[in-house]
RNA sequence: GGUCUGGUAGUUCAGUUGGUUAGAAUGCCGGCCUGUCACGCCGGAGGUCGCGAGUUCGAGUCUCGUCCAGACCGCCA
């Protein structure tokens, strides 16, 4: 070992000793006769000084060293005179007596500081320098802790860690693929998985009843500030058991995080069925560290004249408490909010609860000040107290009204920031309606098993059918979900035919796991979480690309390695491929 | 596929109504400095204003196109 110690570690009870520490170049300080330097490495900074009087020629090396030169030293560590308690080894230092230059650097393009000075795009492309900060080693660290205490938790319950394979076969439903030529299949295509899906339940039916695996996943679809076009599940199955012992078991893993990671008590998870939270939050993924739940205002607010509310499919309001005395200009830039293309209502309605008791609205002349009162008295509001209302088509109003909420939210700083509120989606609907291919979709996917009590009416009111279906939401982030799967081919084959799949389509697809069912397929579900997320959630981070050691960018490409890019013809026609473009 | 924002020194940014030699900070280079730790002080170098057209006597600034980056909508079972 070059190293005797890591640039972390040394205190002042090892003052005296020798030692060698290897590391980069972080910042030089000449003061005329002394040079100081700080050396770090992946634990820390320690502290090197050079002295123009004891050593001329090594102090004259060590002023020729530049930023991010990897060196190695050997020296005795002293007390400092001048003591740094800014870091863990400011107390100490190392007079050098040999200095080993083992790499030069260029000028790094930026700096690798906390508050570095380089952008975004720069630091993507010399991502190896920028993981080199503070910031991203402990979030790399972050990363990697999780990713230990998922294993220990799992493996204290008696999962086990099985791969699968990554070169699988395309299949109809769900988000695009990504597709791998086949050399040795002239024409035809692998795929990669959108996630283990289909073989976590064949591991099922070959009686491994307790799966997981920390894998990677991949979809081609258009990218976010939450989205990778290739990403990593915790992916779990069990079998024997119901609904509530998977929930049961996933909140042990959950509370397990929680408590190993951010030393917080988490023991409460809420279940919430999914029309419950649409219709009090208007989204499947609300945000629950603060109230302000919808009101639904159909019966008070219609019928008098107000053509907008009269014309509404629904008509729903929230209170902002204490928001009573928003100005003209203030109101005004809600309606704005509100009104731009992402959010998409077409104006907003407000009524305010002055602090001496008036009541003011922007629809008073429709309104009569007992109307206006009650529907106060709806959401119990109080003097000082904001009502704000949408109306208009349902769907589209519950989604404008959930963006306003949380813009509410941060406005009045409802969101605290290391406050983690989980719960439960419950009771999915198990089919949407898709008008674009005209067809049911799977909303999860097409193995969840409906409830069964809505068997009955899986082909006479699709949309009706709920699903034994679960996400898990923290902070308005979903962070994973799952279901009960269907283990019964019948079953299987009559969710096919919803789904609008021919026999012979669906055997083509998912023959293989249709003719597993028949060898002693067990009752099975299980729950796929995304890590990246939930890495970002614990880290306090707006972007997963923070905690993904090398990203890619919003369009998919890595400026780092500049991928994707051409193949060379040679390449091409040995996979048979012709590009048209 | 669409909407919006941005692109000026190595880097992060400023740049007025279109008008003389495009600025600041930081980094870099040189000099001074024996207790610094975001060291300090003095000096210096450093620019295809993303790219291409257009308008104009004159474009970093206005118009159009294009490329790149970011956020969002569609999309993401």
């Amino acid at each position: 070992m070059l190293r005797t110690h890591t640039c972390g570690e040394l205190r002042i009870s090892q003052t005296g000793q020798n030692v060698s520490l290897c590391g980069w170049i972080q910042r030089n300080r000449e003061m005329g006769g002394l040079t100081f330097i700080d050396l770090r490495d992946r634990y820390g900074i320690t502290q090197l000084v050079f002295n123009m009087e004891l050593n001329a020629s090594l102090c004259g090396d060590a002023r020729k060293l530049g930023r991010e030169f990897v060196v190695c030293i050997q020296g005795k560590v002293a007390e400092r005179s001048n003591k740094n308690p800014k870091i863990p080894t400011g107390d100490i230092e190392i007079l050098v007596e040999k200095l080993t230059i083992l790499n030069t650097s260029k000028v790094p393009p930026f700096t690798i500081e906390d508050h570095t000075d380089g952008g975004e795009e720069l630091r993507m492309k010399y991502r190896y320098l920028d993981l080199r900060r503070d910031e991203n080693k402990r979030n790399m660290l972050l990363r990697h802790r999780m990713a230990i205490e998922v294993r220990n938790y799992l493996n204290s319950k008696n999962f086990i860690e099985i791969e699968t394979p990554f070169l699988i076969k395309s299949t109809p439903e769900g988000a695009r693929d990504y597709v791998v030529p086949s050399r040795m299949n002239e024409g035809e295509f692998y795929a990669l998985p959108q996630s283990p899906q289909t073989f976590k339940q064949l591991l099922m039916v070959a009686g491994y009843d307790r799966y997981f695996q920390i894998v990677r996943c991949f979809r081609d679809e258009d990218l976010r500030a939450d989205r990778q076009p290739e990403f990593t599940q915790i992916d779990c199955e069990m079998s024997f058991v119901n609904q509530d012992d998977i929930l049961n078991t996933f909140e042990g893993l959950a509370t397990h995080l929680f408590k190993t990671i951010l030393d917080v008590d988490v023991a409460d998870f809420p279940q919430l069925p999914y029309e419950e939270a649409l219709k009090l939050y208007g989204s499947d993924k609300p945000d629950i560290r603060f109230g302000m739940t919808f009101i639904e205002l159909n019966t008070l607010m219609k019928g008098k004249g107000f053509r907008v509310v009269d014309d509404a499919g629904l008509v729903v309001g929230i209170k902002a408490e204490g928001c009573g005395e928003y100005s003209r200009k203030q109101l005004d830039a809600l309606t704005d909010f509100v009104r731009k293309p992402q959010v998409g209502a077409t104006g907003l309605v407000y009524i305010k609860y002055n602090p001496d008791g008036s009541i003011k609205s922007s629809v008073d002349k429709f309104y009569s000040p007992e109307d206006m009162k009650q529907v106060l008295d709806e959401f119990q509001a109080k003097p000082g107290d904001l009502i704000l209302i949408l109306a208009g088509d349902p769907d589209q109003i519950r989604s404008s009204m959930s963006d306003l909420r949380l813009e509410m939210g941060k406005r009045l700083n409802l969101m605290t920031s290391g406050e983690f509120k989980p719960l439960w989606i419950v009771d999915f609907p198990l089919l949407e309606w898709d008008e674009e291919s005209q067809r049911y979709h799977a909303k999860h996917h097409p193995f969840t098993s409906p409830k069964e009590e809505d068997i009955p009416i899986l082909e006479s009111d699709p949309v009706s059918v709920r699903a034994n279906a679960y996400d898990l939401v923290i902070n308005g982030v979903e962070i994973g979900g799952g279901s009960v799967r269907i283990h019964n081919k019948e079953l299987q084959q009559q969710l096919f035919k919803v789904l609008g799949f021919s026999d012979e389509e669906a055997t083509a697809q998912f023959g293989f796991l249709m003719n597993a069912f028949e060898y002693g397929a067990p009752p099975h579900g299980g729950i796929a979480f995304g890590f990246d997320r939930w890495v970002t959630l614990f880290g306090r981070g707006e972007s997963i690309r923070d905690f993904i050691a090398f990203p890619k960018n919003n369009a998919g490409r890595d400026v780092m390695i500049d991928s994707p890019s051409a193949l060379s013809n040679e390449k091409l026609n040995e996979l048979g491929i012709e590009t048209t473009r």
